[in-house]
DNA sequence: AAATAAAAAGATATTAAGGTCTTTTTTTTC
DNA sequence: GAAAAAAAAGACCTTAATATCTTTTTATTT
């Protein structure tokens, strides 16, 4: 569904933002601990990440990732499109060189519902909406 | 969302259905042509679904693939599990080790809504159910 | 029997994703 | 100012997906 580094990218935000509500910093190993994730590839993409300044970071000694508060009310949507673009919102999903309503493919009615109901989950969770649903116990970053 | 080779695999056996309705074979240049696809690529699917008595072959001049009755019958949901496993019936979204109720991820509960619908549009759909749908002409297996 | 047409098999190549390691830069603390 | 801690940058490695090419086997047609 989504990329490897997609999925890395999200819960690491999700992390970041847990664990950051009271002006502190988390280190990329703490990140990566956190969501039993790499942490070198992790610290890739949370280098591009910042780059696009989805995630705040700080050098040095007592530095770290942080979130701006605008940064807690992105959703799913804008991250999977920056990490994987927007392959999953507009491609046909048998692989035609275009998905249109003009020349659909076989399942193209029936995968509409699909992808509307998909693309709604991703837009209408943001960081924060994690935030709550973590706070009270019952979602994990990891398990087993 | 499905690989490469589930794309071809789906695409080609439509196709198949679809030409070979009154005792013909095609060919895996004419499959290739017809569903725009690599046509060495598209051999090779072929040969792992034909092991799979997915689809029928014959050798030889006027050789080439056809469907069994039984063929005309196999859902989508079939072909992805053989072609790319049950990971996407079964895997977290978010890339949890396990996906589970007791310890789900942050998306879980809204996943599992998409997911209920991706795999029924996958069960309820069957290679013949397709043929009607391009006899039609509103279908398309390939575009642009 | 020879020629031919087709799939099967298998070897090889290419590309992209995924992952790791090393060096550099920045900042803080002492 | 030196040492240390952290991210940034970049080089590199590994694996899997995708794709192509070649040879072999099988069956048909003449
Ligand atoms: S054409 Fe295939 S999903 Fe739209
Ligand atoms: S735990 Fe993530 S989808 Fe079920």
């Amino acid at each position: 569904m989504f990329s490897r580094s997609c999925e890395y990218a999200i819960k690491a935000l999700i992390y970041v933002a847990q664990n950051t509500k009271d002006g502190k910093r988390v280190s990329i190993k703490e990140i990566a601990k956190g969501t039993d994730a790499p942490e070198h590839f992790v610290a890739k993409i949370l280098q591009e990440l910042s780059k696009k300044k989805m995630v705040m970071s700080i050098k040095g000694p007592n530095g770290g990732f942080y979130l701006e508060e605008g940064g807690k009310h992105v959703s799913l949507e804008r991250i999977v499109k920056e990490i994987d673009g927007d392959g999953m919102f507009t491609n046909c999903v048998l692989g035609l060189k275009v998905c249109s309503e003009k020349t659909p493919c076989p399942v193209h009615l029936e995968y509409k519902e699909v992808k509307k109901n998909l693309i709604r989950m991703l837009e209408n969770n943001t960081i924060s909406d994690f935030n709550d649903k973590l706070d009270s116990g019952k979602f994990f970053l990891k398990n087993e």
